[in-house]
DNA sequence: AATGAATGAGAGTTCATTCAT
DNA sequence: TATGAATGAACTCTCATTCAT
């Protein structure tokens, strides 16, 4: 409408970015507040200081800013996970280098979506669950899979392999963020030791 | 109320009892087909075929229920663990039996409660959250840092050490019931294997 | 059944009036406590140790009760005000006297039905509203229409002459109750003055 | 927000203010209707045509709609009685003004909350029991009492007389209303008769 | 595109009443 | 007749979503 519409990027294009990314940020924020259950809509949208109604012009549902959440996690994550598969060499390498790089995410990640665990609830929210997170952990699976793929001579139960690795670098991670300071070195110390160690028996069956 | 009562049950109580349990049942599977805090009382009475109000002459709320839930999980599972921390002789032994222990309570309780993780949905409810295993965890918790805290020489970080313990037996007990057939002794192996050889490496720093 | 049954009052004769009365006693506390809207059916049942279903035995419902409980109040009030007309010679007495007997009448109740008016409450349910109150006003009303329609000349409104003199003696005597010591004396003093000063120019206008 | 706001009232804020004042109304009369306690919110947004959920758009439970209700009432009354008593020259022309005008107020108002009392309810709410009403009454409590108290001499019990007048107009005003024609003058004259009468000897007994 | 009031389904919960025992 | 668990309609209130502005 503007004569000059076309020439400077319209504040309106810039709002409708900053929005996007304002109402993915505050719903991280409240997610890790309260939940996926438990937070609402208007939670969101009232972090935002937007309307309800303009929501719905970014994302159809809350399921839906959801799932943008775990492909934004991962988005910023696949690319770390991929430099350490190509510089690592052999499996230990590569174990330790996505525990670290894993580690030191979660630490440098907003905190924001670090669960309060309310008391009283019964049902709580934790790191691991984040919908970042859970996107996360898909792509690790995935890398541990093909590395353990790519080893010589038939592996033990790949499946529960990544399983456990996960857990541990999930539970740890999560123990990890509650202390304070916050000491990501001794948290992958404990973890790599503990899935190095803890496959050295289990692959061995298999030779 | 009669002095006799607990000879001979009435109709009534026997039909109190009978709701009780099947409250209870519905509870169990509603949850774990849909998490707490989308399952609603509604969803659990419906399934037991009683009227809505009939939920509050047993329970007060939804948490309350859940409670009993965990209650009931714990009480069951707790003698097997102080037996087996009884008669076992070292950790070695103690982890052996109580994940051996664990694994089975987890192969024949009610099938009911496995989660049934619905593809769509972005906030499963997986079995290791379960009420009854919540609570199960808290105990297996303590057992593990006493176990730790009664060995000699002090232990690397007792805390992380219980946290990779039961993050390693949910998330395999978790896999074990997913496969069929469900087989104990192998999930058993894995992961009494992963846990004592990753622990092996672990307290040795300490010394 | 009981070869004796038809010899003694039975025992279940005897329940079945000490019930009823337990029901209306525990009936116009609850009332008198929680007001008529509030009090359920369980709270009265609860007070009488019976069990909910029996309240059904002598009441058909909660407006029943209610009614009943006028009932009792106008029962117990109407030949006291009998009285206090028969022996009154004159407009005057007659109000000395039913006021003076409807002030005693109230102090000497059971003071359980005094209104406990909760301080957060917008409605309380204020003593001349109970249930036995608002019988024995009506009562009232047609005896002073009664006496004034017996008097000497057309008197003015006495419609309004009743409201008037039931709201006056319905206000104060909720008042008096409220105070410490209940001084009924002096509540009669100011009620009666009050009463008959202010018709005497009433009245009058009509002559 | 626009800072034009006050000038042109957009359709929505025009709505909204109706809407406001539709539940107000509609509250008055279902409180007229039905009683405080018996009222649901339902009933309110029943009588408005809007959605259930609209309710809690402008008040945030049933209190809050009877609080707005007696602010109403208060707030429109308080500045004619405030002038009243500042043109009255004397104890009883403030009683006569303050009556008249109580009574001309109950009789402009909208006569929606004119209490229908259905004849078979054992409980009716009826007008001075209105919320707005009692907040009339609280305030013509003050004033009388302030009266009193400057008066010269030690008055006898101003606490009951305050009582007494209001119990009187209150009544009267609730029977005038019942009749047709309304007739505020003859009603007025029979209300300020007896309170001025019926005071005359109460004073005195302090002198 | 942004707004925010309106919507209405559905949540948890209460309670008068019924009815098998 | 007494019991008290079962019933289910109705309540207050929330919230994802729509839509007129």
């Amino acid at each position: 409408m503007s004569p000059v519409a076309y020439l400077c990027i319209g504040k309106r294009e810039k709002t409708k970015v900053a929005n996007r990314q304002a109402i993915l940020d505050a719903a991280r924020e409240v997610f890790g507040d309260l939940g996926y259950e438990t937070a609402t809509v208007r939670d969101i949208i009232r972090r935002t200081g937007l309307a309800a109604g303009t929501f719905y012009n970014y994302y159809r549902s809350k399921e839906e800013v959801f799932a943008a959440l775990s492909d934004d996690g991962a988005r910023r994550f696949a690319p770390i996970l991929k430099k350490v598969r190509a510089e690592s060499d052999g499996f230990e390498a590569f174990v330790r280098g996505a525990i670290k790089a894993y580690f030191h995410f979660l630490a440098e990640e907003h905190r924001s979506w670090v669960a309060q665990r309310p008391a009283g609830e019964p049902h709580p929210y934790f790191p691991g669950e984040t919908p970042e997170m859970t996107a996360v952990f898909a792509e690790v699976r995935d890398a541990i899979q093909q590395v353990l793929a790519g080893r010589s001579g038939p592996t033990a139960d790949p499946d529960y392999i990544a399983a456990a690795c996960i857990a541990i670098a999930r539970e740890i991670g999560d123990k990890m963020l509650q202390r304070r300071p916050v000491d990501t070195k001794a948290a992958c110390d404990f973890a790599v030791n503990m899935v190095l160690n803890g496959l050295r028996g289990a692959p061995r069956e298999a030779t």
